[in-house]
This record gives C-alpha cells, structure tokens and sequence, in this order.
DNA sequence: AACACAAAATGAATCGTTTCAATCTAAGTG
DNA sequence: CACTTAGATTGAAACGATTCATTTTGTGTT
C-alpha cells in the first residue's frame, strides 16, 4: 500500500512541490521541458492525485450531486446521462444518489454532498424543501431543481411543459381529423397529468371541438390500461371515441392490449392512440405506437449548464427557469384510417 | 458563504477541538453531559463536517465506488440498489459511474475513484483489466467483480449462474410434458447466451429427450424476437417446437408478438414461452410470461458485503467467488394447455 | 486528608495539496 | 556592459479535520 505524493514527485524530477502543482493545475506556466520531466516522474512512480487534499486547500470541489426520484425510471437515466456528458466537458464529475422518492434518501444525500462541498446539486425533488436548498446555498452550494416548475424564481430550475405535451398530442389527433377524443390517465391530482389534459383541452377548444372525454385510472400502470381498454372495447361500437390519449405510455400500451386483444377493433382505423414519454417499448408495440418525446437528455446537459454557470457566478445571480418543449414522434397508431 | 470549523464549534461549546472530533467520531469517549453541550453548538451553528479535511487525515474515505456498464438497464439498476442499501446499512455512500460499455468511460471513473481514495470499487467491467485492477490493490483499494464469472482467484467476484437459468428453465417446460424444445437467442458467441443454452441442453439431455432446435437471432431485441416469432408461426404445424425458451425477456415478448397476432396459434396451449430476466414487462405481456429471475438486489447486496470485508481485512485476504442461482417465476405462458 | 486510578479533556502535530510572495534566470535594450 | 523585465521556479504557510501522548478532573479507598 505504496503512497506516492507530490514530493516525491518533485524529488524524482530535480524539481520543487510547487512546480509539481503547477504542472498539475497550470500547466502553461511551467516551462514545456519541465512539463515533460515532471510527467514522466509522475507515469514512472505511478501518482494519482489525493482529491481531499486538493480539495481542501482548493476550497473547491470537482464534483457536483445529482439526486434523482427514480434511476431505474428511463427519463431520470436519460436525464442523467445528459448531465454527466456536459460536466465531463468541463472537467466536473457527476455524484448520483437515488432517492427513490423517499425523503429521509434525499436528506441523506444532501447530506453527503453538503459534506463533500460538491459545487453543485441538481435536484429533483421529493416535496418542498425550499429551506434546506436556502441553507445549501449560504455554504456556497448553488441547486439547480428538475423536473417540477417551480415559481420561485430564486432558484434556477428546468422542466418539460406538459402542457406543450399535451397540446402537441390533441393537435396531432385532430389534424387527422378525429374529433370524439379520450383521455386517459390519473390519478388526476398528479401535476402531470393534469398538465397533460388541459394541453389537450385547450387544444380541442382551440379546434371547437368538445372537452376530451375524461377516462380516469387508479395508477399510471399497463395493467390498469389494459382495464380501461377493455372497458372501452367492451362499448357499444357508437359510444366509442375515435381516438384515446393517454397521460403515459404503460397506459397507453395497456390501451392497445386491451382495444385489441379479442375484440374487431383496430388500431388506427378505429381508435387512433397516442402515448406520452416515448419509452422504448413504444416503438415495438403490437403496433407501433405514436409518443411525447421528452427530450431527458438535452433537458439534463441544460440543467448541468445552468448549475455550473451558477456556481461560478458572482452573488446576485440572476437565476432561470428554463422550460423545454417537447416534441412528436408519429408511429403507426395514429397513421392512415 | 460562512464557513463553520470545529474550532467554532469547540469554542461556543467550550471544550477543544479535539473533544469535538470525539463527539463526531467517538461519542463514547466523551462525558455525556458535554456530547449534548457539543452537539447543541454543532446545531446552533449549522456545522457540517468537511469530508475533504476528514478523509485527508483519517486516510480512510466513507464512499465506495461502483461502475456498471448500463444503468439504464433494469439489472443493473436494482443490483446497485442492493448495494446502496447494504452499504448504507454499514455507513458508506455509493458513488455510481456508467460506463456505458465504454472503456473509456470505465477508466474515467477508475481515475476519479482513485483520487478519491474510495475504500474499494464494484465493477462490471467492459474488458479485461487484471493489470488495472492490481494498481488498485496496490493502492490499498479492493475490488469487487460483478456479472463475470471470473476463474482468476485473485479477486473477488459474484455473478449469477447462467446454466443453471437456462436449466431451472428447461426443466420447467420438460415437467410440463414438452418435447420439443427450440432455443431462441443470440449472437452465441455472446458468454451470457452461451451459457443459458448450455444449461438447457443439459437438462434435456438428462431427460432424454434431444437437442433444442436453435434458432440464432442478431440481436437480444425484441423486434429480433418478432422476426423469429413470425418465422415460427409460418411453419408448417407438424413442424413446430412444443415450447419456446428466449435468452432474454425482450426477445420472448417479441416471439410472443409474432406467434400471436394475425395466426391461429395460442400461448401456451400450442407452444409454451419462457424468457429470462423477468423485467416488469413479462408480467404485463399480452399472456403474462414465464420468466427466470436474477435476484439483483440480492447480488449488489453480497458484493459489497465482500466488498467491505475485503477492505476491512488484513493482507492475505482470501478472495471468494460466489455464484448465485437465478429462480423461476411461473405465469401463465406455461400453464396448462 | 492523602493517594490511586480511571475517565475525560487537551492541543500540537499531521495528512497532501495549492497558493503566492519572493527569488532566480535569461533574453532584450540602450 | 549595465539594466530592465518577463518568465520560471521556489518553499513555507494554509486548508480543517483527526490522532495520541499528555494533563486534568473526579471518584473511591484507606
């Protein structure tokens, strides 16, 4: 259990720790010669910097904290991944902690990264912790939220607009001239899906067309889709919308399941279906079926860019709420009739 | 931007400093009477520890590192739970890198876990790397193998016995009274693919019963599995296998797509399904699939258990590589006919 | 009241890096 | 050749916690 420190590097190499350090950090104010000689001692004696001392002195971290509701939740992966691919741009590492949408987990990790003075967090938060994120930043920790639209404009945030989402689905049902339009997904006190079926509203107002009939499930689930699309399958051919949107695609598909599994009903020719967040699934369905892209990715490098710009800012930062629109991927279950 | 040290805290207390990294570290040391006076100021004055200045003198870090090859992959992401959980059990935060099959990547946070001077590191790796990983030791950082089954005694490993999959599977369908048993996975130079056909070969073998028919696919995806499925459901009758058994979930989804729709075929009553994996769409499928489980969590929960032993543990430290049995899960893709 | 002994508290030294004022070197100028 | 100046290098101080040998305090015994 060798340990190798910048002094013996500086020993190896005729040169002084400073100079080491510089090499290290400002690598243009050493003369190139010695840049050489100090990099060959550092590959010959095998040293890697010790980060707790460099960050000590430094003051500074290299690290920013991620903490997410649901890493095993594709958007929040995707999301991820955008964020760790800017930072990794910028020389910065990315810590993530999954919390699972359990309070007491996210405590924890703002309590890890509050310790290792990351400089940063990008959060998405479990409820409203406004006073911990006013405590993170007087130490000098800047928090950039995610995915949630806050109006408090003294954080930075970014989010997807739902209701662009939902907007963006009905308008696409109704240029293919459908005009008996369902809706389904709930519970409908969850924001998103709320937002989602006021965007279709408004957009079927927009239209003149009639309120989406509102098709409400107990769970985001395709389980409980499946129900719904049997219930509908079930209907006698008159009452039946032209087509359904649902607030997600595990509903969707669950829609699908049970519009077609047993039943003359077809898929667009019947009931033209669209989802919402494109998951990979949706692609490979009985047929493929339309979607709300959200874009996670983009979403995630623009959060991580908001965080760094923050963190290396002056006070008095003037801080962003950035909404991003999401867009339409057409498939087989809303084309031809 | 205030900045709170022990020595804040030691003087609003009254006690020294070091009686206060007593309190934090070795609160038993301490009178009760002063741990709670400590503790208040600690409180009072919202400090917080810096992990930097801590680690730097302790030597020791409270983080372990873990790199996975795809977190968006469900395996992955609940074995990294399994890990969380244990570790936090013990005190010790997981930082997770992806590496995204790229061994680029990989070495990213191999370098960044090495200036942290994480207490050990759990890795799936993308290659080979025996030298990399004895750099490691070297440095008085373990590691832990994940999802390999490595024959090198010199590390510690865990992973899931594939043949033993691939045989729960096939003794499964045989009990069932099938006889002709077709494989569908591929490429089969894939280890994970290889071995799940192995372990079905031998259980037909021990049966009696002849080869599975094996039908080579490009990809584990489940447009793959469609192709095949339709292929299948083309044959003539008296051709067809009584069972299918997937090396994958995704492709058993989609073989049950082609032998389904627009055919006359049924699951299970003509040909029985089986996957692999059970990701949470098996169980939602059109016939709720078989499927063998793999028990991640319970695999990220010895690995760092093996883990932290390991970098507790003295010099000569006997490496131990556990294997762990996946399990069936019955649905109705093989009930009854 | 003197002594012994354990428990509690002290505080200077230390970890490995970065910083920055001071020093040195070498090239350029009149 | 003396002098200026920019560039390169030096090395001691500092970051904030932990450690541990030493000192202080407190309790019980004779």
């Amino acid at each position: 259990m060798v340990s190798v420190s910048v002094k013996d590097v500086a020993n190896l190499a005729g040169v002084s720790v400073g100079t080491v350090s510089n090499v290290l950090n400002h690598p243009a104010r050493v003369a190139p010669a010695t840049v050489d000689r100090v990099s060959s001692a550092i590959a010959k004696l095998g040293f890697v910097r010790n980060a707790a001392a460099s960050q000590l002195r430094a003051g500074l971290s290299r690290s920013v904290g991620l903490v997410v509701l649901d890493s095993a939740n594709p958007f929040f992966a995707e999301l991820a991944r955008g964020a760790e691919d800017y930072a990794a741009t910028q020389g910065v590492s990315v810590l993530v902690g999954n919390s699972g949408e359990s309070s007491a987990r996210e405590e924890t990790y703002l309590d890890l990264f509050e310790e290792q003075r990351v400089r940063g967090i990008l959060l998405s938060p479990v409820g409203d912790i406004t006073p911990r994120l006013e405590r993170l930043r007087s130490r000098g920790i800047a928090t950039v939220l995610v995915d949630r639209h806050t109006h408090n404009t003294a954080f930075s945030s970014v989010a997807v607009d739902d209701i662009a989402g939902g907007k963006l689905a009905a308008e696409h049902l109704i240029q293919l001239g459908r005009k008996r339009i369902a809706f389904v997904g709930g519970p409908l006190h969850i924001r998103q899906v709320s937002d989602r079926l006021e965007g279709a509203r408004t957009a079927l107002r927009a239209a003149g067309l009639p309120d989406p009939e509102i098709l409400e499930v107990p769970s985001m689930s395709l389980p409980a889709g499946r129900d719904m699309g049997q219930k509908l399958a079930a209907r006698d051919p008159r009452e039946l919308p032209d087509a359904v949107f649902t607030a997600n695609d595990m509903l969707g598909l669950g829609v699908m399941q049970g519009l077609l599994v047993n039943t003359r009903l077809r898929v667009p020719e019947d009931i033209a279906l669209i989802g919402y967040d494109d998951i990979a699934f949706a692609e490979s369905a009985l047929v493929p079926m339309s979607s709300i892209r959200q874009h996670a990715a983009d979403l995630g490098r623009q959060a991580m860019e908001l965080l760094l710009e923050e963190s290396a800012a002056a006070d008095g930062y003037t801080h962003r709420q950035v909404v991003t629109l999401p867009s339409l991927v057409v498939r087989a279950s809303t084309q031809g009739r």
